[in-house]
RNA sequence: GGGGCUGUGGGGUAGCUUGGCAUCCUACGGGCUUCGGGAGCCCGAGACCCCAGUUCAAAUCUGGGCAGCCCCA
């Protein structure tokens, strides 16, 4: 029988991830180990900010309620999911602040006093911080939050067309950050009904689980100058005329590691990608009765050239195979077994996390043959990761629903709401978007003639 | 929005119908023997979500609160 599939919630807490006893629903407790790979995550995106160019800011968490009350499309996506502050202390306050479910209506009022010429563009920046949502449905930890550790960018350009190039910029930050995270992911134009509130188009970037269901990881909205007229943000071109700005946004959230988790790992727990494994090696010597000096010797030996690769030691009073199976639920990439033969043959047992091979290693070739091997699992879990998503995706004629059970389908669709919907419900799914390319087709509901692909399928 | 279920050591559970010393696994602390895939033995510590009510007696019954889970729209 087949070893039965590690919820979520176990691999987290057998890792050391969160600690989901925190008595507020959608709220959850980040441990040391978890920081770590969040904050390597973290470090990534500040790292392709940074290449691109974008400025860190901080606004505040608050956003009194005029603020937010300025853009009509964008209150009526989010109002039904904020977080009130109505009273300081015992008083009552007389405007009323709400936690940031996101930050367009807290730092756009800003961008109004920044933007003064076609000088002050592009304006990029970035945050990092925690927003607030009062999620009703189901919450489940990294994938449905009601505290949401959050990156936002936050674009002002001069015209549309720059706006679009932010766009593709996005798409790139993104494609480079999915590689690292081993998340392949399809990105789709999502439907008039379900772009962000206040945009004029979203894209999604949709990675598929094994579990037969695609989650949102990240999306980049053009929004056109929606914002910039509810919140008056003018520049003077060079002729001294004014015109509204034109704003882009790019989210991504702890989803990204929840994608890795449900992505990556297998019966015995977590899988971590290289790239954001806080510890890439452990070390572990085993001990025989007479020989131990012999053996922790020289294993400190190999700790000490291993160290600066970010490898522990582990000489803890245990038996080796306790040890294996506790670094294993930590997704450690990579182990280096030493023993009393290995002492004598001058060599080292390697062995690694994804496909648990053995590798007999001489003690000269160790270091390099490491990073070999890191970037070989890397480019493995992508790579098994992608075709897992190829797989599954199938394309459909009609609407199917047995077809379409834990696949995503691909089909011809009109763009017609009606459509869209009629879709949705005869498969019970969610229709993902339409992808970039074209394809002469007819759409699967009317059947009248049209080019564009669409993508279906359950979500998280 | 509507309906249902559950709260027992750190984690997972038995017990609840029919009220009477709270079960087992795991993790934890100490000791000895061990160590190439979850070691063994001995000793030890640790729990009935909260508040009220019924009762000689409540994990068990009743009411309320809090928290968590599931299903449907």
């Amino acid at each position: 029988m087949k070893e039965k599939a590690k919820k979520i919630n176990e691999i987290m807490d057998e890792a050391g991830i969160c600690d989901m006893r925190y008595g507020v629903k959608g709220m959850y407790i980040w441990l040391p180990y978890g920081m770590e790979i969040r904050n390597r995550i973290d470090s990534m995106i500040r790292g392709e900010m940074k290449r691109t160019n974008h400025g860190e800011v901080n606004f505040p968490l608050l956003i009194p309620e005029n603020y937010f009350k300025r853009e009509e499309e964008h209150i009526k996506g989010f109002s039904s999911q904020v977080y009130w502050v109505t009273h300081g202390g015992d008083k009552k306050l007389k405007r009323r602040l709400l936690l940031r479910p996101t930050s367009e209506t807290a730092m756009y009022p800003s961008f109004a006093l920044w933007i003064r010429t076609h000088k002050d563009l592009p304006l990029k920046t970035f945050q990092i911080v925690n927003t607030y949502r009062y999620e009703t449905k189901q919450t489940r930890p990294l994938i449905r939050v009601r505290e949401i550790h959050f990156f936002e960018s936050h674009t002002a350009h001069d015209t549309f067309e720059d706006s679009e190039a932010q766009v593709r910029e996005d798409m790139g930050i993104m494609e480079r950050l999915g590689k690292k995270l081993c998340l392949p992911y399809l990105l789709n134009k999502r439907p008039e009904w379900d772009k962000f509130a206040g945009a004029y188009y979203s894209l999604g970037a949709d990675a598929y689980t094994p579990e037969g269901r695609t989650l949102q990881i990240g999306t980049i909205h053009n929004y056109r100058d929606n914002f910039a007229r509810a919140y008056n943000i003018k520049y003077k071109d060079e002729e001294g005329e004014e015109h509204y700005a034109h704003q882009t946004t790019y989210g991504m959230s702890d989803r990204l590691l929840g994608a890795v988790i449900l992505t990556h790992s297998d019966s015995t727990g977590l899988v971590l990608p290289p790239e954001i494994a806080p510890i890439k090696g452990v070390v572990i010597p085993i001990i025989f009765k007479g020989k131990e000096k012999k053996v922790m010797d020289f294993a400190e030996k190999l700790h000490e050239e291993l160290n600066g690769k970010g490898f522990v030691m582990d000489d803890r009073e245990m038996t080796p195979g306790s040890k294996y199976y506790e670094w294993e639920k930590k997704g450690v990439p990579i182990r280096i077994e030493v023993g009393p033969r290995d002492v004598d043959e001058n060599s080292v047992v390697m062995v690694l996390r994804d496909t648990k091979e053995k590798i007999k290693v001489k003690v000269e070739d160790m270091s390099s043959r490491i990073d070999e091997e890191l970037d070989a699992m890397s480019e493995r879990l992508y790579k098994k990761a992608e075709e897992l998503l190829k797989s599954r995706i199938v394309r459909i004629e009609s609407l199917d629903k047995r077809k379409a059970s834990r696949k995503i389908v691909r089909f011809s669709w009109c763009g017609s709401e009606e459509c869209g919907h009629t879709i949705e419900d005869a498969l019970d799914m969610s229709l993902l978007g339409t992808g970039s390319e074209r394809e002469n087709g007819r759409c699967v509901v009317c059947h009248k003639e049209c080019d564009t692909i669409a993508y279906g399928a359950k979500t998280y």
